[in-house]
DNA sequence: AAATTAATTGAATATTATTCAAATATTAAT
DNA sequence: ATTAATATTTGAATAATATTCAATTAATTT
């Protein structure tokens, strides 16, 4: 067997998705070259940023879901985006926010479990200019992207 | 004129896109009818919930993001999900998470602007059982969604 | 080891996206 | 206001793609 799956979420994940043109189309009652012209526009114009899959993440092995909390150390507050931008890059974490209030950063993180956590948080997310961390961890997750669960 | 791009962009938070099986073949260099046979497993099975859009969301109009921490009357703690279902119907918020540590709730939301968050606070954040709501409010997305902006 | 079920794949078909050109509508310029 | 330029809508033709089907191979169960 090849289990093209973990390619497949992966590829998924970024992109590799398109609109369906005719099915909109139907349901708007209008004419598909008109839904493709202001579709293209849309994504010409830049108000849309990628088509993409929402999963079961408990499915999928990715469902320890942490909402994390970050202090920065003053040198960094003048800054924080390039720290923000360095975590961005990582593919558990879902989203990277800066953020008003006691905390400066807000980032929604998925692993397979704790341990995967524990693993994200000592080698990815304590780095230089983190100085206090919170973790929220998901008990249970509603809606996510949009998508009721 | 006609100005379907409020119609478009409500269809793709929910859905109506799908995957790119060519595309995906191509790039994993197997045949297109594997690729399909995988996917549509994968659907079978409730791994995969939706195929979406990522928006811009400065550019359609949903520019305020803000996480809210909520707490829970002492009633509501051995069942939070009722009011947690009862969120995640509502079509501004993201993402509905029921949490460890201080917090019962964290909800991701997104508004127009501040005026329209605090009405949606008031109208539908507000309700029997939220004693408590803590409003962190994002300066600045670097990633939403898996997708860095 | 045999039988059942699941997965892979090429060929044929059905559906869909895309291109193109023409018509209409909107906006900007005079 | 009138004209010119630009943007949008749309049907028809084409190109690309998804889907179905049937056969082969692989994996699992009995």
């Amino acid at each position: 067997m090849k289990d093209i799956t973990p390619k497949l979420i992966n590829l998924f994940k970024q992109g590799y998705c398109t609109p369906q043109i005719a099915r909109v189309a139907r349901n708007l009652k209008e004419p598909s070259t008109t839904i493709h012209y202001n579709i293209k526009k849309l994504e010409r114009e830049g108000a849309i940023k990628a088509y993409k899959a929402v999963f079961n993440y408990k499915q999928i092995g990715e469902g320890f879901c942490v909402f994390v909390l970050i202090n920065l150390s003053p040198d960094e507050y003048g800054n924080p985006e390039i720290i923000a931008k360095a975590l961005a890059k990582h593919p558990q974490i879902e989203s990277v926010d800066i953020i008003t209030g006691d905390w400066e950063l807000i980032l929604k993180v998925r692993a397979k479990n704790q341990e995967e956590y524990y693993d994200l948080i000592k080698k990815v997310i304590s780095r230089k200019g983190v100085v206090k961390i919170k973790s929220l961890t998901s008990l249970k997750q509603l809606k996510t992207e949009f998508v009721e669960l």
